[in-house]
DNA sequence: TATAGAATTGACGTAAACGTAAAGGTGCAC
DNA sequence: GTGCACCTTTACGTTTACGTCAATTCTATA
């Protein structure tokens, strides 16, 4: 079972192997179109995130592998945890409508947009306090620093 | 060296020991006080940022401590690292005008706050994100609960 | 065939701020 | 004299998403 080279992957569009369009991809490539890292691959796919094929011990990426990488980095992206995301996913059926996985989708959705407004709520304050205590330390400084400044002007 | 009973703390305001109005209170009534737990006041004494005194092995906080801690807990608000506080406070000096304390803070300050900049506009990012995604689940669910509808309009 | 690059599993380390026992002293109200 | 509330220290546990070796193996290429 031939696979793509490393050297030749980038320029390898359409060498297919044994499936039509397989575009079966290692870790390094996979982790490199991604932004991530190659810990964080076999990390998802300890926690069952991921399951790429096999050739041998070497793990082989698919189009499906990618997609559900996509999903899992937009759900980290909006602040899910990965239990969360594999909650989720595990609800996928290919064959089915998916009613169940989406209403529990919406249903987490719901709960962290306004875990998400909370937070933009305490960053909010956060920020209003602390420029408060800079304008004071300002205050103080200038204090400190401008008496003969006073008697100056 | 007698205390204020735990039963009478409350309505006692002037009865003094040792010194004029220390007004020494121990962890207990320190933690109800300020809304933490024992362990967060052992916690923060053992990071070096309070520094109570004791009556045998039972500490005894006094307002200097409270001045602490209230600082302490105005850090945490705006989301300094407790060690990032104890540097602040490790320069107070009482004799002095801490200007390096004061600079030292504000610098501080300003770093947190471009922090809380960008955290926000992450958080509202991901809120947008969130949002869009919300909608075509709504969507996907529609699609799927009302044909009928569709085909009755 | 030697070297470099890519892959594997395993397993400990990291960060922050405490939580949570466990096991025990001290004083006071009854 | 005992029960209860309060205090003590010590020390391991929690959380999450990986980072960082380490030791080894596989493959391609010059």
């Amino acid at each position: 079972m031939k696979l793509v080279s490393p050297g030749e992957a980038a320029a390898n569009t359409n060498d297919m192997s044994d499936k039509a369009g397989e575009d079966l991809v290692r870790i390094g490539e996979m982790a490199k179109k991604y932004g991530v890292t190659l810990r964080t691959l076999r990390f998802y796919e300890d926690k069952g995130l991921l399951n790429p094929q096999r050739d041998g011990s070497t793990r082989l990426y698919t189009r499906r592998d990618k997609a559900r990488l996509k999903l899992i980095l937009l759900g980290r992206k909006v602040g899910f945890s990965l239990r969360d995301v594999k909650q989720m996913m595990d609800l996928y059926d290919p064959t089915g409508s998916n009613t169940k996985q989406l209403r529990l989708a919406l249903d987490k959705s719901e709960k962290q947009l306004a875990r998400l407004q909370k937070q933009r709520a305490l960053i909010d304050d956060a920020i209003n306090e602390l420029s408060n205590s800079m304008a004071a330390v300002r205050q103080m400084l200038s204090e400190r620093s401008a008496p003969q400044a006073s008697v100056a002007g």
